[in-house]
Parts: C-alpha cells; structure tokens; sequence
DNA sequence: GTCGCCACACTAGCATACAAGAATTCTAGC
DNA sequence: GCTAGAATTCTTGTATGCTAGTGTGGCGAC
C-alpha cells in the first residue's frame, strides 16, 4: 500500500517517528496487531531500539488516525473496529467514490482508458499467484486512477484515510480465489463505462462494487466476534479516541 | 466553535498538549496567527509556561491536521491557505453536503423542523449584534444540525475536519451585514426545502449556498494575497506538509 | 566595495529523567 | 480461608539535556 502521507507530512525527511508511524500503521491495518492489544510506549521503544520519545509521537498521530486508543496512566490499546465507524466509513467512501466515478466517466480519454486496463491486466495476473497484500495494492491502484481520472487526484488521500477501517475488515478475514475474481469482475465492469463515458452506468457499478463489502462485516463478526465493537457498548459514544 | 474533537481524542481527561492544541488550532483558524507566522517550539512554550515536550505534541497534530508546517532544523510556520487544498476541500464539503441535505429533506420530522427553525431564528438574530465567532458558530449549528437530520451525525466530524481550511478563509475576510444576512437567507431557503421534504430542492439550495463561498476567495486574494499559496509553487505538490 | 568563509545562534529530533495516577500483588489482620 | 489495605509495578504525561542540521551575521581577504 502507498504509504505517502507520512513520508509527505515529514517534508521528505526520514524521521524515526515517522519510520514508527509507518510501521505500526501498516502492522494494525493489515492485521497483524489485532484489536484490543496492547502497546507500551516503553516496549515498542525497547524493540525498535529507540527511546520512548518518537513512539509516544508516533502513538499520538496513530491515536489521531482512530487506530490506536491511548488511556492516560492505564496503557494504550488497538482500537477496536468499531461497527458505528465502519458504516460511518463506508457512508464517506461511497458518496466521495460515486461523485468521483461519475466525474471519470465524463471525463475519461483514450490515453486514461489504457491506464485502466493496464491496472486491470495486472490484477487479473494476481487472482491466483498474487499475495494478500499485492492484490489489495492493485485493488487500491484502481480505485486511486479513477479518483485521478475524475479530476480530484487530492480526494484519494481523504479516501485513504477513511478507508483505514474498512482496509482493517479487509485484512482480517479470510479472502479466496473466487472473491477476488468478484472483484476484478466488478473492476471491469466500472472500468468497461468509465470508458464508454457512460457515467449513469459507471456509478451503478461502483455502487454494486463497494455495497460487496458488507458480506465482509458478517464474515469477521463470524470469524473474529471480539474484533468489534457495537453501538451503545463505549459509553461516550465518540469516534476514534 | 465546538472542538469536541480533542477532547474526545483525550478520552476526558485534560492535558497540557490537548489544552495548547486547542489554543493554537483555534488562533490559526480564527486567523490570530496568520499564514507565514512562525511558531518556536521554544517561544510558545514560555508564552504558555511549559516544557517543550507538550507543545512539540500539539505541533505533530496541527502539522497533520494541515494548520502547520515543520521544517526539521528550521522552524515551524502557520501554513499558508493553498488554493488547491481550498478547491479540494471544498469539493469534499460539497460531496458530503449535498448528500446528506438530500437525506435530511427526506427524513425530516415536525421535530427536526422545530429545531431548525429555531436555529435560523438565533441566527437572525446575529446578524447585526453577534460577534463574529458567535455568528460563525450559529452557521456551524445549521449546517451540522441537517447533517443529522441527514441520519450521519459522524460525518460532520470528518466535515469540520474539511471545512478547517474554508473556515480560515472565511475567518481572514471582512464581514459585513449585508453577507450575514445572505447567509440566513440561504439557510431559509435550504430549511423551507428540508422542511417540506423536497430534497431536490433541497439539494439546489444548498448548492447555491455553498458556492457563495468563492467571492471570499477573491476577497482574500485582494485583501491579503500574501497569506495564499498558488499551486506549482512549492516543488512538492503535496497536501500539508 | 565585494565576495567568500567561518563562527554563532537558532531550529527541531531524540534520549533521558522525573512525576502522577491506575492496576495488580502481596501481606497483615481477622 | 478470606478480606482489606499497603507497597510495588505498571502505565502515560511532562521536564530537561543533548545532538545534528540550517540560516545568518560578521569578519577577513581580495
């Protein structure tokens, strides 16, 4: 996954904070730090042998970024996925998406149309050999290009972070061949009236494509019910804190 | 302006860092401290009496919340309002806006009228006695009282998070009478929609609304060209750095 | 007078030390 | 054996010192 924000916000110097932020950001999105564990300023600072400085500036961006909850004096914790976020997520992305899909597909040229099946060729080769995280990658170029396309390259950092969350759900469960092929299918059918310049079918594709994603939320409640986290549960209420 | 935001972040309690990041983000958004000014770790932490560690914190948030910009071994400044971020941030207010004005024409009950109309009334009020701020917050109230309404209370954090960038613009210009009044016309004709469960009118009225943001553009631009960046200006490109 | 170099003052990044509070564990008393 | 309380050991929050890099001002050579 593109990891450009940080390095972007460093002003193109390497910072160990930055370098931590990095890679607890990537380790949480992709599942490898499961909500609900713990993270101790002091060890994380003892295993990336640093002191306790740039963690706890790495914490505070993470803690900004909804994946991380920092309780003073009792520890600090990966955010749990909470279900209230996620629709709120999926809710931004879907609005921002079909703006932008709709916005491609007025404005999409012959050299953009080469780009897209280019992207799609590529995923195609990575149905069955690609790795978890290349395919995500691939599935991200895609959606990237279009937000491109439709004119507003600076919406897709908004729809990064957004799509932190959902990324979560996306990372923890179990993903197969055939789902992949969905997805690539719906990709072709998006890309196939983005190129058409047939917005009104571009956005019912897109929609069909993103609504995909709630059989995911029923797979992890499935597989990882401690994951989650459901209304009415936290007593503020309050997103990411 | 309500900042819930970091107070929720805070998980209640109060800190050094949170109390001087609110302080600061409210001076850089009200316009306090203006674009180019530079911030000293140092300075701000005698100003307000403390050590660097918590002012340093409050730096890394304002820095990713795109209101400062940190130059290693170089200093901190108050970033100035890039035109491209505006555009861009205004497309996402719009995005979002519009869609859940739309929502909230089909959804809204006797109460909700109710409320928005007592609202508007506390606006009319502002217009010639309110302060500034006061008035500006009445306009936040309207505006975030239909993204409920809408039935997606928790997109209005991401809007406000959006909107900050607007907000400065809004907050740098002269105001006068004449505006504030406009403005409440606007919200009239926007509530009388959603009232009425029109929500394609609904949506039109909240379009125009919304556009009349671009003379303050050019008002700033007159007013004080120096606080705005053009794009293709700095060598990055990149959104607040 | 002008150009180049060097010292200095300043910046933020990082390391370390201390403080305050919360949770756990151990111990004393019953 | 059980319970209450105190000591201990965690946690994060804050303060301070040090380091490396940048820009600038002054001084000297030309």
């Amino acid at each position: 996954m593109q990891e450009t924000t940080t390095t972007a916000l460093d002003a193109g110097r390497i910072t160990t904070s930055g370098a931590i932020l990095t890679a607890l950001r990537t380790r949480i999105k992709q599942g490898g730090l499961t909500p609900g564990t713990q993270l101790s300023e002091n060890d994380v600072a003892q295993e990336m042998g640093v002191s306790r400085t740039p963690v706890r500036e790495a914490f505070i961006q993470l803690r900004q970024q909804g994946l991380l909850r920092v309780l003073p004096q009792r520890g600090s914790f990966v955010a749990p996925i909470n279900v209230t976020d996620i629709e709120n997520s999926y809710f931004l992305r879907e609005t921002l998406e079909l703006r932008t899909v709709e916005l491609a597909a007025q404005r999409c040229t012959k050299a953009d149309a080469a780009k897209l099946e280019k992207i799609i060729s590529h995923q195609r080769d990575l149905i069955a050999s690609g790795s978890r995280d290349a395919f995500m990658t691939a599935d991200d170029a895609m959606h990237r290009r279009l937000v491109e396309i439709g004119g507003r390259p600076l919406v897709w950092q908004i729809v990064s972070d957004v799509k932190l969350q959902i990324d979560r759900v996306r990372y923890l469960i179990a993903q197969d061949t055939a789902s992949r092929r969905r997805i690539v299918n719906d990709h072709e059918r998006i890309v196939s009236a983005v190129i058409a310049n047939d917005p009104p079918a571009a956005v019912e594709a897109m929609r069909h494509h993103l609504s995909s994603f709630f059989p995911n939320m029923e797979k992890l409640a499935a597989e990882h019910p401690t994951f989650l986290e459901r209304p009415a549960s936290g007593g503020s209420g309050r997103k990411r804190a």
